[in-house]
DNA sequence: ATGAAAGCGCTAACAT
DNA sequence: ATGTTAGCGCTTTCAT
């Protein structure tokens, strides 16, 4: 099977006898072609299954009718992300890129502006961008950023009410009778991390728990770290009753760790987790945990950009907005009274 | 927020006080560079943070390191592969573009071959399709199949045992006494739905069971078109017990017409549907289905599209493979003994 | 109505 | 060691 070039404009050009340019002024509707040429063009291009490359394409105009959608990384996250903004450009005659370069070793933040710089000003006509870390991204066309770090100023933002969430989960393994609380937390340079600590710290404070330090252990958003933490935790001679991890990800992280030690779940131990990614909700037991409205944050980011795209080039720009969404509590199987 | 800009090659060079191509050689680690220039040149590019475009620089090299997924759109289950794609692709110095584009208006089929030609030969140095209806793609880069329509020759494909499949999910219903049971078919061209209602009806000849034309309706993998139909099924007189749906999203619609209706679920009415996606384990009650490990079979894609990449130029080609996943009976909330 | 030619950002072969 | 140049596929003036 030898794999056959794809044609391009000038085999097309070639064929039908006439010239690149009249070839594109067809493809592209513009004035000034017979209609017995372009129709013979036209003939050719069925026939010859062409299709205008992208790239090149791109690389000569300004529009390319694509958005793209940055990622670190496709997991559950910014999957569910992406299909929040498929959800949205469907329909719209734009196309939709999703854009996932591992980061270089150890380099776990700027690429945000290495994606941008690689797609944008060609490409992409705009961006969502999801859990960008970098907040001083000078930007070649619009972008929407999901769920950043702190201090984007200029940017429009669409996040979660991570505050409220961790004041949810705290709450709710209070309300099971819970005192020996312990949290995996995020990551540190993340703004939706701090403020789930912050939350669930004051939602113990309220219930004058006081907060003791060893109980706090980082979690990092990773699988790994929290495997290694969450072992340590639960091998403590007065180990916690409840564990709230600040991801799901974590979380199940966590219900792995468990498992391996032979803790009843939940009659021994209550973890609760953070996000509602789909892989919470189908094992078994299920995660008990906060949900972010995650696709519905990519629609309304979709939208956003969409609007930015749309709008009249010569229109105030509308000051960068901030949407904020509400977490919510979903019980499983995974807390129990303690 | 006037977006500035990105920097381009030229600018690195005006600014290091040499020549393009020599920043090029830099930048790819060529000889023939003084270390002192391209430390020179290293310090200009750190400080415009230039990146280089990943479109320009595909139109013009063969090699791009970017692995493309071609989806008609991103639903749950093209989701879940390119999740699959990314365990794989993650960690071997691959980039990974997923790429969507509402197909033209009234047209199902062909986008595979215009997503190929938009980016086959530039941009991407091979694909996984998902769900591909064409058969006859002339192929200009390496190509991986995930559940395509029949007659495939020559393409690697990996799709799940869906005779298997359906036959499991008739023997549960039938298992849990059910006798009178409808089905919700899929798309008729598409081979995966062909052989889910062929080993279901397999599995109702066996068990002595005549099948009833009347109740196989069409479903289409439609959420639209089977919440038209099983509304049509349900206020029949002698409506059917039982309702096996050929994928999940037409499970689900099924199960908003019976709340809708008012239908006791699963008391009076089981409902079992096949794909297992996240959106079937987060709703309540779950969703009984068919699993068809979607997440492991971008895995396996992406593994044999790396092959084939990787495979040394000169390496006798290997034939087309058939990778075939098995299917798995998940059961949940919405299936109960008659 | 048509085509020649320039140029988008980049790389690579070929001078110097 | 460095620069000059051609060209990847395409669109868009600008001649003709």
């Amino acid at each position: 099977m030898t794999p056959s070039r794809r044609p391009t404009i000038r085999e097309v050009a070639l064929e039908a006898g006439v010239s690149v340019a009249t070839v594109s002024k067809v493809l592209n509707n513009r004035y000034g072609v017979a209609e017995a040429t372009a129709e013979r063009v036209r003939a050719v291009v069925d026939d010859l299954g062409y299709e205008s490359s992208l790239v090149a394409r791109s690389l000569r105009t300004q529009q390319t009718n694509v958005i793209g959608v940055l990622v670190a990384d496709l997991e559950p996250f910014s999957a569910e992300v992406l299909k929040g903004v498929a959800d949205v450009v469907r329909g719209t005659g734009y196309e939709l890129v999703a854009y996932a370069a591992a980061s270089r070793v150890g380099e776990h933040i700027g690429w945000e502006r290495r994606h941008l710089s690689r797609l944008g000003g060609t490409l992409i006509d705009g961006a969502v961008m999801v859990t960008p870390t970098v907040t001083d991204i000078s930007t070649s066309v619009p972008i929407v950023a999901v769920d950043p770090h702190a201090g984007h100023p200029g940017l429009p933002v669409v996040d979660a009410d991570n505050l409220n969430g961790g004041h949810l989960a705290a709450e709710h393994l209070l309300d099971l009778g819970h005192r020996r609380i312990a949290m995996l937390t995020g990551r540190a340079d993340l703004m939706s991390a701090q403020l789930r600590e912050q939350g669930f710290r004051a939602a113990l404070g309220e219930a004058g728990i006081p907060a003791a330090d060893q109980l706090f252990v980082p979690g990092d958003y990773d699988p790994d770290v929290a495997e290694k933490n969450a072992y340590e935790l639960l091998t403590r001679p007065d180990r916690p009753t409840a564990i709230f991890a600040a991801n799901d990800a974590t979380a199940l992280a966590t219900l792995e760790v468990a498992r391996r030690l032979g803790i009843d779940l939940p009659g021994a131990l209550s973890v609760i987790g953070f996000d509602n990614i789909p892989d919470g909700a189908m094992c078994t037991p299920g995660l008990t945990t906060v949900e972010q409205p995650i696709r519905e944050m990519g629609r309304r980011a979709a939208k956003l950009l969409l609007d930015r795209l749309t709008a009249e080039p010569g229109t105030e720009e509308a000051p960068a907005e901030h949407i904020r969404l509400d977490t919510r509590l979903v019980v499983r199987g995974t807390t129990a009274h303690v």
